[in-house]
DNA sequence: CTCATCCGGTATCATCTGATACTATTTGGT
DNA sequence: ACCAAATAGTATCAGATGATACCGGATGAG
């Protein structure tokens, strides 16, 4: 690492913080204008398309969303009829969630719209860049996780 | 981009999200057993550090914190004795924030703690890496504020 | 000079998030 | 089989954050 005097400016973890809310404002405030979905509930929405039946602490662990986050944003969503609980056979403390017709709809809408919101906001960085900076992000989730 | 179908995943917003979240939280944690601090009150002492007689009002767009919550850190760090506050001769409005001995004191103890944390968290990963990460994040940064 | 407007900082309010407590259920040890 | 401990989800509570309103003080057009 880089030695020196204490400069926040160079201070990783505030770099890191200062894009990934630069990041995450712009695609919530699009998100919201666009479909009205929170973040938690747009992670819902994206991790249950992808596997159906899911659990909401397998969301939770998923996302690393707090599960009282999840518990919300599953509330809402199936208040708007966009995902349906159904009872878990094994364990009737648990629901699986599933997209609704309705869910899968939005989602169709939702999913194209994420894609170019990111290639517009990446469009400028080559292919080699953005693996690069990913297996970094990936290299520093790993050795905090580890760190527990 | 790599195209294909939504995983949230690999979304860079999210898996960006994701991390900062990680090492904020072990950061923010370690600093307020330490020494007490929430993150907006140490930002603000690092950059005080940084820059004596700094208004709070820069110190909001060096570290992109809101007004209010500069001023909620600043009112917080003065109160406990950290930070004083000069009038600003020429703008009664103002104030000219400089760290007290107390709060110098404590800056001594805190950056080399910081710049411990910071070093034990990346300590492998290259110099190359990490320079080539901070680069993306400053042109990611760039990106988002251009379309502002 | 003077008044409308703008600006630095603070107070107040609404919202979001996580910790904790609680309920209903499941599981494991005996 | 039984009961203590663990678990999925929810409700409740506390802390952090940002939008808004507000208060002196500054500034510029006339």
């Amino acid at each position: 690492m880089a030695k020196g005097p204490l400069r926040l400016e160079e201070f990783l973890p505030f770099r890191l913080s200062y894009t990934s809310n630069l990041v995450s404002d712009r695609i919530a405030d699009a998100y919201m204008a666009l479909f009205g979905l929170r973040i938690p509930e747009w992670r819902v929405i994206a991790v249950v398309a992808e596997q159906d039946g899911i659990s909401q602490l397998d969301i939770g662990a998923r996302t690393r969303m707090d599960k009282v986050t999840v518990s919300r944003a599953a509330i809402a969503l199936s208040q708007r009829g966009l995902l349906a609980r159904q009872p878990h056979g094994a364990d009737k403390r648990s629901h699986l969630l599933i997209l609704s017709e309705a869910g899968r709809a939005l989602y169709a809408e939702v999913a194209p719209k994420a894609l170019e919101l990111e290639a517009q906001l990446f469009a400028g960085f080559s292919q080699a860049e953005l693996d690069a900076f990913t297996a970094t992000l990936r290299r520093i989730d790993a050795v905090v996780l580890s760190g527990t």
